[in-house]
RNA sequence: GCACCCGUAGCUCAAUUGGAUAGAGCGUCGGCCUCCGGAGCCGAAGGUUACAGGUUCAACUCCUGUCGGGUGUACCA
């Protein structure tokens, strides 16, 4: 099923191309039929009357009537009136609104159209150093890359998801030099996992390096840790039979994070992986006179096809990009181009995702020019920039004593609140004198775990991605306002609605009963509900899943206004009640679908 | 120095990419519990969109400049 605005948009087509000077231009035209602005002025609006009416040299009102009067007899519009400067707005037919909303229910997909021409995604997200606890600066390009592929993948792309981790860095470093000198071999054979986390902040707090300058600390021990890297580099025996040791068990660590986040990547194709590469990278990039060499490293000249040759020259341009230091050494650099390459030859993607801070705009400006240059010219590299998570003071987001904080606190602490929020409702609910059922542990445990997580995705997804974000627990799982909690909220009472009416929802949605909108609440409900699949579209095309939290809102808003208006169960008539239950499990099964794009569950009760 | 991002209500954020009277939540003030879940609903006050120009029928949005904040600037990734 075409989405409404589409169909508004063919309505208007043949008339525009008709009265258009420049066809090339209909589309751009089409492009700006939108939803109103504002409920008063109707469901739909189109604003291309006033930019005709330039290109024909007419008065844009007069133009606006002429074309309401070329619209033919349809089941689709019931109004159109000129209003302002030349906008045409929109009211629809009831009927046709009803028989809409009846097919999105029939439809498991909500009446969301596959896309017409998929793609192929590579998606690259999360992207944590092994072999060190998760913290608190993978959590954005984690929770946003996975709600892009799920978003992406349910539009029908094609998207492999890939998770380029930090496994070939000092971190290995400070390992084997920790394995070498501190180990408890009973612990390790006992719990590697547990001996590898003890040896790493172990040699870390004897080396006295944070997470920060790790790779440039200074002191006898990390000299020591980095020139065991440097080892494992060059393909010591001894320290590769570490790294490949030590490789399970910092995978392991890693594991019962995604779970809790409920993050599944395709691939985990990190650093390591590309080693072997590199070096036929830089031989390749030579040859074809890409690269070239330069105070004995070897780099791509900038954009501007200029390597800076004094400092004050240095200071003025963007940096070469650096592919072979000195020492011998690849950079990082080196490793994505590599890892381009790969990704192209084995998944041939014709877009590529890097869900990466925005602090490494500038690389990946260069990385995604030089990939060009290297051949890669067709793909279509986005970096899918977001900002830093950042404390109350408005400072990176640290531990009280200035640490970094670690994922799994912070997930330990969202559940934490969630309980605490669960066991208040309920006190309250008791306190008034409604009937709460007890709840096991397990199912508490449950609701716990949903609401924080929840909150805490809910939190990262809901601003734009491009901007920095105060992390504040009060915030995210506060109940009033645009939150995760709220929309689970808002899915509960659908559900409750149907539990206290003894509704078998799968018969139920076997056998759908008419809808009618009768009153404005209800109207106004249907209508927002069948934005659904513009709002996805949306979110996909720009990559912003915010698009998405902000259909949620409006439809718990929606449904909220309604729930107080419109009594379903106590409805005036049978009818009246069967058509309105139709709109509490939609209601229900949009906000869990959109939640789950984001990777958000719901609970029944809560 | 140069580059990129940002500046919207007291606070936290939107504004469908150039459309109508710039919208929400928190906070403040005022209403609503014999009623399907009050973790709720209804309403009010609150704005020179940092500032100054420009382009346009139309600018928070695009261009130029100024001020203020953040980030990044070849051998760490």
């Amino acid at each position: 099923m075409m989405s409404l605005v589409v169909a508004i948009r063919d309505m208007f087509e043949p008339i525009l191309a008709e009265m258009s000077p420049d066809r090339a231009k209909v589309a751009d035209y089409l492009a700006m039929v939108k939803p109103a602005a504002n409920a008063d002025h109707g469901d739909y609006q189109a604003n291309f009357a006033m930019a005709l009416a330039k290109a024909v040299g007419q008065k844009p009102p007069e133009l606006a009537k002429t074309i309401i009067a070329k619209i033919p007899a349809n089941h689709l519009i019931e109004s159109a009136t000129v209003a302002g400067p030349g906008f045409i707005n929109i009211k629809l037919k009831p009927s046709h609104l009803e028989s809409r909303i009846a097919a999105m229910a029939r439809d498991e997909r909500l009446g969301v159209p596959t896309v017409a021409k998929p793609k192929s995604f590579v998606v690259d997200l999360s992207g944590p150093n092994v072999a060190k606890p998760l913290h608190v600066g993978h959590l954005r390009s984690t929770i946003i890359g996975d709600a892009l592929v799920r978003i992406l993948r349910f539009c029908g792309h094609t998207v492999v998801g890939d998770n380029h981790l930090g496994d070939w860095g000092t971190q290995f470093g400070i390992l084997i030099y920790g394995y070498k000198h501190h180990r408890d071999d009973a612990a390790y054979a006992a719990d590697p996992v547990r001996e590898l986390a003890r040896l790493y902040i172990l040699v870390r707090n004897l080396a006295k390096a944070s997470d920060d300058d790790e790779d440039t600390a200074t002191g006898d021990i990390m000299d020591a840790c980095r020139k065991e890297t440097a080892k494992l580099h060059a393909g010591d025996p001894e320290n590769v039979a570490l790294w490949q040791k030590f490789m399970p068990a910092c995978l392991e660590m890693l594991r019962p994070i995604y779970e809790r986040l409920d993050v599944k990547i395709d691939h985990a194709l990190g650093e390591s992986f590309y080693h072997g590469m590199l070096p036929g990278v830089v031989s390749d990039l030579l040859e074809k006179g890409i690269a070239v060499e330069s105070n004995g490293a070897v780099v791509v000249p900038n954009a501007k096809g200029i390597i800076p040759k004094d400092d004050e020259q240095a200071k003025k341009e963007e940096p070469p990009a650096l592919i072979r230091k000195r020492d011998g050494a690849f950079t990082y650099t080196t490793t994505d181009l590599a890892t381009i390459k790969y990704r192209v030859e084995t998944w041939k993607p014709d877009v590529m995702l890097y869900v990466v801070d925005a602090r490494q705009a500038l690389h990946f400006k260069t990385l995604f020019a030089n990939a060009k240059r290297w051949g890669y010219a067709n793909v279509d590299f986005q970096h899918i920039q977001f900002g830093s998570i950042l404390g109350r003071d408005k400072k990176p987001y640290r531990t009280r004593d200035g640490g970094t904080v670690e994922l799994a606190a912070l997930l330990d602490e969202a559940a934490e609140l969630g309980l605490k929020k669960y066991e208040e409702s309920y006190a309250s609910r008791k306190a008034v004198g409604h009937e709460v059922p007890e709840l096991t542990d397990e199912v508490k445990r449950t609701i716990a775990e949903t609401v924080g997580y929840g909150a805490v995705k809910y939190a990262d997804l809901s601003g734009n991605r491009t901007s920095d974000y105060i992390f504040d627990y009060d915030k995210m799982l506060a109940t009033e306002g645009n939150t995760a909690t709220y929309m689970q909220y808002a899915y509960a009472r659908c559900r409750s609605i149907f539990r206290k009416g003894d509704i078998d929802e799968t018969a139920f949605r076997s056998k759908l009963p008419a809808v009618s909108n009768t009153t404005p609440q209800e109207r106004a409900l249907v209508v927002q509900l069948l934005k659904l699949p513009e709002a996805i579209e949306a979110a996909a095309a720009e990559y912003l899943p915010h698009y998405l939290t902000a259909y949620l809102w409006d439809l718990a808003k929606a449904y909220s206004t309604f729930f107080e208006a419109c009594p379903v169960l106590k409805a005036e008539t049978p009818d009246l009640r069967d058509s309105r239950l139709v709109l509490v499990d939609l209601v229900a099964r949009a906000i869990q679908l959109v939640l789950n794009l984001l990777g958000i569950r719901t609970v029944e009760r809560m």
